[in-house]
DNA sequence: CTTCGTGCAAAATGTTTGCAGTTTC
DNA sequence: GAAACTGCAAACATTTTGCACGAAG
């Protein structure tokens, strides 16, 4: 069911279906929130599949080129993964335990009071970036 | 003028004045995007202050901790830091060539728009991540 | 003169690269 | 069987830690 699923969409991005990727969606799909490199080696091992560090990062870099995965930071100095099919939304991060909420709606300063008073948090900061290509670099793609 | 400045603000969070901290505050205050800690080396260099790459790392840190700086990360694996002292702002980073333009407003859907309006830019994706304590925490203060 | 800050060496993390051997198609 | 993938060792980049020396208040 699930496994049929990872492997139509690691044809559909000309990958190969190998053990390590199935495992990695799988790990990925069935995770709520963004997965670092070791919790991604530790949801494999439950799996049964044996990865070498080294082949979950080559793996997950050639996933996120396919876009078939979404890297996301927390200000921790590492990279987490997340599987891009969700609905976009962002997150909310508990800076004393860590704990990470999806955040569905969108519209900031408004928007910060409404996750405290439905999510029951206080939001003290929130990090915000834009990415795309400025007027220069239009030009030249 | 800008040298006493700084010196006051050290001695407010209660850390001793020194020169590469003088140094680092005064090359954060007059940089108008936020800096890796490359980027603040050679600034200290510029200004014949030496010091060593470890003790910029510590008073970055420790000026963070006092809030004089704001840490944050544009998905490049390493932090930046900006002047705390700032109006509050967002960063528009160009994908292609890296430019980081600051972002004032703040309503993101609406606020996507506006800013390629604005700008000239395109955005094609943002990050937002809100920090703060998770109900659980706020009771364990 | 005591506390705090710095330099240097070493180490811890997270991530990438090179290459030989193995798997997928 | 060719092209792609993996494991292992080694390298890199960023950041942290330990400790002895030096500077700030």
């Amino acid at each position: 069911m699930q496994q049929h699923d990872c492997k139509e969409e690691l044809h559909k991005v000309d990958l190969k279906v190998t053990p390590a990727r199935l495992g990695i969606l799988s790990v990925l799909e069935h995770s709520d929130i963004p997965l670092d490199v070791a919790s991604i080696e530790i949801g494999l091992k439950k799996q049964k599949i044996k990865s070498d560090k080294v082949t979950v990062f080559r793996i997950l870099n050639s996933l996120t080129d396919k876009g078939l995965l979404k890297p996301i930071q927390f200000n921790e100095g590492k990279l987490r993964y997340e599987y891009a099919g969700k609905p976009k939304h962002h997150h909310f991060i508990c800076e004393r335990c860590g704990k990470i909420i999806d955040i569905m709606g969108c519209t900031i300063h408004q928007l910060e009071r409404d996750i405290e008073k439905t999510k029951g948090v206080r939001v003290m900061r929130h990090s915000l970036e834009f990415f795309g290509l400025c007027a220069d670099c239009q030009n030249k793609i």
